[in-house]
DNA sequence: TCAAACTGCAACTCTAGAGTTGCACAACGT
DNA sequence: ACGTTGTGCAACTCTAGAGTTGCAGTTTGA
């Protein structure tokens, strides 16, 4: 749930194959391997991408026997959502301020 | 107000120094000549900067006189959020549909 | 008219990171 | 026991992009 700082979590979602990975995992978990097989890339790019996006709290390893599996959280998109929300109105409100000083109120 | 595709809105969100920028631009509306004067980088760093910004839509140039100033768009910001918010609940909906049907409902 | 200040373009360096190949190791099924 | 399958690590290539310097063109003010 701790996002941290929030700009390696923009970086991590600033990558055309990184989102095509999370749009397989929203179909349901998978394996590096087994996300290998749908994606033209190869199984290390993949491995690569989803320890980019763990390290930012928005994909979790779960191991099932030999293999690990990867799970998607929703939760961090939310969290990061509300961040940029709030920075979003925090300047409209300052350009609102900023407006009404240079006509005069 | 079209943020046409997404991913590039967090790849230009994804730098330390965009947002350093932008930080600044949150003050007030500033040329790139002024921002090179507050931030430990160059004049034209700092326009590339400014043209990545602008092309994602984050942020608006304003000729005044013979500078061009730039104003941030917060809009932007909060069309971003919401489009992120919408992704992580659809998400987070399969992950709990996937659920009932792993508990045997 | 002339210098100062701001912008714009171009070429260059340098590093992060996206992707690859190759090999070693561990777990599963037969 | 053995081949299969999945993971992990390491070294390598290659390109995008962050940052720099240098110079040319414009507009402002004295």
């Amino acid at each position: 749930m701790t996002t941290g700082t929030l700009v390696p979590v923009f970086a991590a979602l600033g990558d055309e194959t990184r989102w095509s990975i999370l749009a397989a995992l929203g179909e349901g978990d998978a394996s590096a391997s087994a996300l290998a097989g749908r994606l033209p890339v190869t199984r290390q790019a993949i491995a690569k991408h989803l320890a980019v996006l763990q390290e930012v709290g928005l994909v979790e390893p779960i191991r099932v026997g030999r293999e690990v599996r990867y799970r998607v959280l929703g939760s961090q998109l939310g969290e990061t959502a509300r961040r940029l929300e709030a920075i979003g109105a925090e300047w409209d409100r300052r350009l609102a301020a900023i407006k009404e000083i240079a006509e005069g109120l």
